[in-house]
Order: structure tokens, then C-alpha cells, then sequence
DNA sequence: GGGTCCTTTTTGATCGATCCAATGGCTGAG
DNA sequence: CTCAGCCATTGGATCGATCAAAAAGGACCC
């Protein structure tokens, strides 16, 4: 008998059970093997067999069962992603994992959410999702100091992608950070051009990662216009209250402006210039860190730098994807500029 | 020869490869089918075998391979989760989804984040994840007026439980939300031990499920203490100074506090109470809704009612692995009450 | 016409677990 | 001592796809 589609009638496309390629090439009067290469490797078909077995998945709704696909190639096309309890410095994941999964669609991988265990056993959870073959990669965020995972991951050739870079320790893997000194100093430029001339900051104690690189930022794009810097530079911990406090001097030394890096800090800092009977940016400009949704809230509204987490997520799955198609590539690391969000509380100098 | 267990040399517990049932099974001297009891229906086998077994399991550090176990049982062990593009009015997701995936991990379930198509194409994300035997139930957040989604779920028999009532049509599934009408209740419960009796509401204009739900219990809770309700109530979309603007008649009219609806209105009244020359918490007290980040930062304090958002994400899944395993039981439905934050924005009526 | 070479399609085995039915060992009754 | 009856254990098939290699179909040249 010649081969041609087998004559039986359309199957409404969300059939009962599920459709398995054998039913499928039954229908398009070909061998299950010529529709996985129609599905998989269509250069391998005549143009004509190619048609004839795309209408047949087409009309019957065929889908590849994802386990049956997965046992045999061993790939799960899944990618984990530990999601860790919320804590005061955890970002706001949201965006960012909206564009991980975004990006992740587009290649056919999907996202796998696990509730990583921390302290000594944090590992575990990896190991666990490993040996199961329920991943193929990991992408890991809230990095920390001395942080074990990414070692732990190159060590066993584990694809994966950090969002943070490794602020001490030997730099292993691809990773993705947001340039907290391109956003402070962007802070600082706009600040410039509006005709500010003593700008302070106020940071976080020194020791931390992101809140150092966020001081740099900073004092680097004072230094290029020629600016003072010393004392003019104030910490806190992460506090209102204790915010105000510290941000005094900086008052009393004249500041013009002053750059935070948090949204709770420059908080502190309206505190502060309200309690000296001044409008914050009219008295003083000034300028938060994040973003946060308290920003647009306040009065006069909290310029803020932003962090793009949406091009984070993006860029970050991107690297993951490259790193598994080419396992032996450099290591690649993308520093994403912040966007300066510009809102009432930066004025123009008023001295 | 007599069974028993192979004695070739203890492998390290992360071995090279991947460990299977049959290399498992060949150590402790039994078949597959043995090994694969001794995990799944351990009463079957004889106490002896079944501690041989366990130990080859843990001395080869084996584990299922999920694929392998999904192709055969029909079941992939994952729940679906669509997370759509932040907007605005979409929770913050973080402390939900940790609670979902640790209640999941626990039941030996995992979560599958994917991107939710919006729009037309809103289905198409659900029934494509459905159709390779991706996921076996669905979670479902940010339900809308007329929400498609859980009927097509019902419809074809789809385990699924959904964050947020259905607010109009006909009731389906199991769901899990916020008692609004409970949160603002306690909220004026509190306000009258404190020694109000002229307490207004600040909500958004009618028609949104929630919104009416937050309004229902304040009027509820006056009621229950022969208080006055009528012109006690304004209205304004979310947003600080129309929020401003739009309590101006309240505290015209002598309300000693006012309960709204979100806190960026609780924001607004602070802004009207600070423009008459007050001092929200001593002239008015306020209280807001959904405990926000904003609300430990401002001053004074904005005492709020915060969901239970870990709350809601284990009771959710507790629903939804509940239906699982019995899909014909009648629906159950979970209303939880927030709890009122206290904060300095909550003082004693000063009248 | 027949052989060579290349492309397209088919056949058969395989991934690692679970299902189902059948086997072997053991106990106790007859 | 035999045999039914029960228990623990085994063997073989199976889920649905892909891999590897063999077979079929054509074009082309001598």
C-alpha cells in the first residue's frame, strides 16, 4: 500500500486523553520517528512529508509528553530556583521573576520553584532537585558573603547563573548585578547639573557589598567634578530614626544634597530636614536608593535610583541559556546600569 | 545462591553519574520491583529486606528519577503557577509563594512558575502546559470579575485552588482569601476601646469585590456599636492626593479616626490631617490596609491591617493537595482574617 | 541494465521507573 | 507427606519519546 494519511476523521483538537506521537504519525501515514524529526530536526524532510505530518500534530493538538522527553535525553528542561524566606534585605522578587520565566518560555524551559532549606542545610535542596534529574540548571539570587553555592555548583559542572556578583572570595560562574556606583553617580551628575555643590551621602556601615560599591559611586563622581568629599559622608544602619540622626551633621556641615542608599535612609533624611523646619528639596534635595513603592508616596515625591529587574531577570536567563548551550564558554558578567527615577524631592540648589 | 546483599564496595554517596533502581536493587541482592516497593509500599516487604534495601538506598544516595516515575504513573508531581506582568494592583507575591513551595515540598510536590499569556491568549499558557503533562493541578492568584479560568479548569476536571473569591457569577472550585470585612471590623473594634466614636471610612469608589468587602465591615462594626455610619464615608481612587482631597468632609465633619482601605488613602489622610495643622494619630487616628513597606516607615507609625500572606499560601495548598487526592469532594472554601498591626497612627481619642 | 551514492524513512533498542500477573517459599491443616 | 492458602518477591510489559543504525527510494553515471 502506498503511504498517505491515514483517512480517519478530525479529532476535535482538545481530544479526551492525551495524543501520543503514535497516533500522530498513524494519521499522517508515516513512522513515529519521521515526527519527532519533524519536530526536532525538520531539515531532515521532504518538504511535502514535513506539511503533511505538521497538519496531522496540528489538527489532532499533539504536545510532547515532558517526561517521556526528558527521560530519554536526560534533560528536564526545567530550571530551579530557590526561593528563600522573605527577609528585610530579600528584594522584591516579582518583576524579576516574571522576566526570568519570560525569557526562560521563549527556549522551551520553564522555571521550578523550591523552597530552599538554609543554614547547613542549605545545599541539600540543590542536591536533592540534582539527583532527581528534576533540573537542568539553577539560577540563584541573594547572594552573600562567603556564599557556598556557586563553588558547590562549578565544582559538579552545574549550569547556573548568579543575580549578585561575589563581593569577596575567588568570582566563579556568570552572574548579573545591578552598578549601585553607576546609579549613585548618576545621582550625583543630575544633582551637579541643578547646580548642587556640597552633596553629601548616607550609607550603610561599611562592610557591605552593595552599600560600599553605592559610597563609591558617589565619591567617584565628586572627585570628577572637582568636588570635596570628606565630611560630607554619614552612616546608618538601616533605620528612620537612626537615619535622622546620623544625617545631622551632614546638615549643620551645609549639604546641599545628599545622596542615600536606601529609600528608609533619605527617609531619615526628610526626617531630619523637616525637624531643622526645611522642605526636603527645597531646603535640601534628596535622593533615595530602590525605588521602593514608599517613593512615589511621599511628599514632596522620593527620587530614587531604580533597579531595571526586569532586565536583570532577562539578562540573567540569557546568560544561563548561553552557559548551557556552551558549557566550556568564559564566564560572562553583565553590570546593568540603575535608571535614576526623577521625582519633586530633587530641586535645584536653592543657595 | 542464596540472596543476598552484593558485596562490591561502598560507593560514594554522590557518585559520578546517576544511581538507578536497578544498580540499587543488585547491591541489596533484590529485584527492581523490590526496591521500588520498599519506597512506595514499605508494608509489603519483610522488616529484614526492607532495612537491607534502605541502606543500599542511602549508602548509594539514590533518588527516583522524576521523569522515569512521571512517564509511568501518569503524574508529574508539579503545580502550575502563572505569574503575570507586576501591575498595580498585584500583591507582592514573595512570603506567598515561599509558603506555597514549602507546603508543597512537602508533600513531595513541587511549583512550575510560567509566564501567564494575558488577554485572549490567556488559556492558551494553561492548556499548553496541560497538554505535555507539565503540571498536575494549578494555583491561581489575581482571580478578576469574570475570570474564565476556573471554569475551564472544572470543566475538564482540572485539580486547581485559587488566592481570591469569585466576586460575581456562579462559585466554582476551592478557593482561599482574606476576610477584607474582618480587617476593617477589628480595625474599628480597636478604635472604639481606644475610645472613638465618630469613625469614618476612606474607600475606593464601589464595585471592586474587595474594596466593598473592606467597606461592609466597618459599617458592620459600627452598627454592632449603635454607632452612625451615614456620611462617615468617602471615596477616592487609590492615589495620595486625590485620597487628600477626598477625606477633607470627614474631618470637616469631626471623625476622631478613619479606617481606609489601602494605605496609600491612609497616606492621604495623614496629608489632610497635616494641611488642617494636626498630627495624624493625636487629632485623627488612622489606620490603613495591607501593612505595606511604607507603613513602619512613616511617622507616625500607620497602624494597618496585614494579610496573612504566608497563611493563605499554606492554607491554599493544603486545599488544593486535599483535592488532589480526592477529586470528587465538595468544595471547601477558606476566608482568613488579617491581623491589625498597631502603630503609633492608633492613638486614644483626644476629644 | 546495474551499480554507486545520497537522501528520506523505518526498525529496533533504550531511558528508569511502575503496573500486572505469576512464581517460589513457607505454614498449617488433613 | 501432600496440598491448599498466603505471603514476599520476581519477571516481563509498559509509559512516550529519542537514539543509532539499517533499509528503502531515487537520481545519476557508465
Amino acid at each position: 500500500m502506498p503511504p498517505g494519511p491515514d483517512p480517519s476523521p478530525p479529532v476535535p483538537a482538545q481530544g479526551s486523553g492525551s495524543v501520543t506521537m503514535a497516533m500522530v504519525a498513524r494519521r499522517a501515514g508515516v513512522s513515529t520517528q519521521t515526527v519527532s524529526n519533524a519536530l526536532n530536526t525538520p531539515e531532515l524532510l521532504r518538504p511535502e512529508t514535513l506539511e503533511r505530518v505538521r497538519r496531522a500534530v496540528d489538527e489532532m493538538g499533539y504536545r510532547p509528553h515532558r517526561a517521556a522527553r526528558s527521560l530519554r535525553t536526560r534533560a528536564s528542561r526545567l530550571i530551579g530556583f530557590g526561593i528563600e524566606p522573605a527577609g528585610p534585605g530579600n528584594l522584591v522578587l516579582d518583576r524579576f521573576l516574571h522576566a526570568l520565566s519570560e525569557t526562560a518560555d521563549a527556549a522551551g524551559y520553564r522555571l521550578l520553584l523550591f523552597a530552599a532549606a538554609s543554614g547547613q542545610r542549605e545545599l541539600a535542596s540543590y542536591e536533592e532537585l540534582l539527583g532527581e534529574h528534576g533540573v537542568d540548571a539553577f539560577v540563584l539570587s541573594n547572594t552573600r558573603h562567603g556564599d557556598p553555592r556557586q563553588a558547590w555548583l562549578e565544582e559538579r559542572g552545574i549550569p547556573f547563573v548568579a543575580f549578585g556578583r561575589m563581593w569577596s572570595g575567588k568570582d566563579v560562574g556568570d552572574w548579573v548585578d545591578v552598578d549601585g556606583a553607576a546609579g549613585t553617580a548618576s545621582a550625583v551628575e543630575r544633582l551637579v547639573s541643578e547646580g548642587h555643590g556640597r552633596i553629601g551621602f548616607l550609607g550603610w556601615p561599611a562592610g557591605s557589598g552593595s552599600g560600599d560599591d553605592r559610597a563609591e559611586g558617589w565619591q567617584r563622581a565628586l572627585r570628577a567634578h572637582g568636588l570635596e568629599a570628606p565630611g560630607l559622608r554619614a552612616e546608618s544602619v538601616d533605620d528612620v530614626g537612626a537615619a535622622a540622626r546620623a544625617v545631622q551633621p551632614l546638615l549643620d556641615a551645609g549639604v546641599t544634597a545628599v545622596v542615600a542608599a536606601s529609600d528608609t535612609l533619605a527617609l531619615g533624611c526628610y526626617r531630619a530636614v523637616a525637624n531643622t523646619g526645611g522642605v526636603p528639596g527645597r531646603e535640601v534635595s534628596v535622593v533615595g536608593f530602590d525605588d521602593s513603592s514608599v517613593a512615589p508616596l511621599l511628599s514632596p515625591g522620593l527620587a530614587s535610583v531604580a533597579q531595571p529587574l526586569g532586565d536583570v531577570g532577562r539578562e540573567a536567563m540569557r546568560l544561563l541559556l548561553a552557559r548551557m548551550s556552551d558549557p566550556a564558554k568564559p564566564p560572562e558578567r553583565v553590570l546593568l546600569p540603575p535608571a535614576l527615577v526623577v521625582r519633586a524631592s530633587l530641586g535645584a540648589a536653592s543657595g
